[in-house]
DNA sequence: TATTGTTATACTCTATAACTATA
DNA sequence: TATAGTTATAGAGTATAACAATA
């Protein structure tokens, strides 16, 4: 089968994918008052390095870093996180998940229910292709421009 | 290799995977001066059938209807599409998308740079265990709540 | 001079609630 | 009564531009 084939093959069953596991993501995330983006900078702070400046995290979620300044602000009022001086450089603030928003991320990852069910009930050569064509795929999606 | 270990495993990289598309289709439709959620509804519209109920659009992209009023007076506004009164049910009205509507949607997804390419290197035996994959995922995935 | 975070501004998305016109 | 679309409202995300503090 051509190349061309392929690709329009799999490019609604992609689209379909991605479209299904934000909604999951985001029911898991509005279940506790998170929108999508505070869940994102959550979860984020949660994979170490678990301080990161703020800079750093409007890279990360792709944002201008303007916008992370509210952000923080909200989350921190609910005690999910807190700004913490860089030392080394003074004009840094690192942002640090909190015992509680620790414990919150750790509730949203497991209640994406079907995602995680999904996951579940592949067979292991199953995810084992899965994850090799993920793999695969990586270094070319996450290129930069 | 245990259940929990393949999940453990594939959690991450499908998370990588998600983040990474987004980004490539938002920067496609950004350059079209298209906000995320303008460029679902109008790709939502070049998927037959053509002519859907803003109803019916607000249930697909998993908004409040309300909002489909703002959204479609400005992609009308700019001419990528249309309202058509339902004769059948005159409290319905179909979005249809216009020529230019079509013509955009079909740069959008040509300029989706980096999934296209990522799909297009996979060897076929690849291609078609990931499509094997996807599909093994998404009833589990799109179950509704 | 350059960078980090903040503030102010304007626009968009979002849900909720109240309204209209149809059914 | 119930449904489709609209409007008004409030809160949140977003980029841009200007600013203070620090490098």
């Amino acid at each position: 089968m051509s190349r061309v084939t392929d690709t329009d093959r799999l490019t609604p069953l992609v689209g379909r994918f991605v479209t299904a596991y934000l909604q999951d993501f985001l029911q898991a995330a509005e279940g506790h008052g998170l929108t999508l983006t505070q869940a994102k900078v959550l979860l984020t702070l949660t994979e170490p390095p678990s301080a990161l400046p703020m800079r750093e995290i409007a890279d990360r979620i792709a944002c201008d870093a303007s916008n992370i300044t509210g952000v923080a602000d909200r989350m921190e009022a609910r005690g999910f996180l807190r700004r913490e001086v860089n030392p080394a450089d003074r004009r840094v603030k690192n942002l640090v998940a909190t015992p509680e928003g620790l414990a919150l991320a750790g509730r949203i990852r497991a209640e994406q229910h079907r995602t995680r069910k999904a996951l579940a009930d592949l067979t292991e050569p199953e995810a084992t292709a899965f994850a090799e064509v993920l793999t695969r795929l990586l270094p070319t999606l996450e290129t930069n421009p």
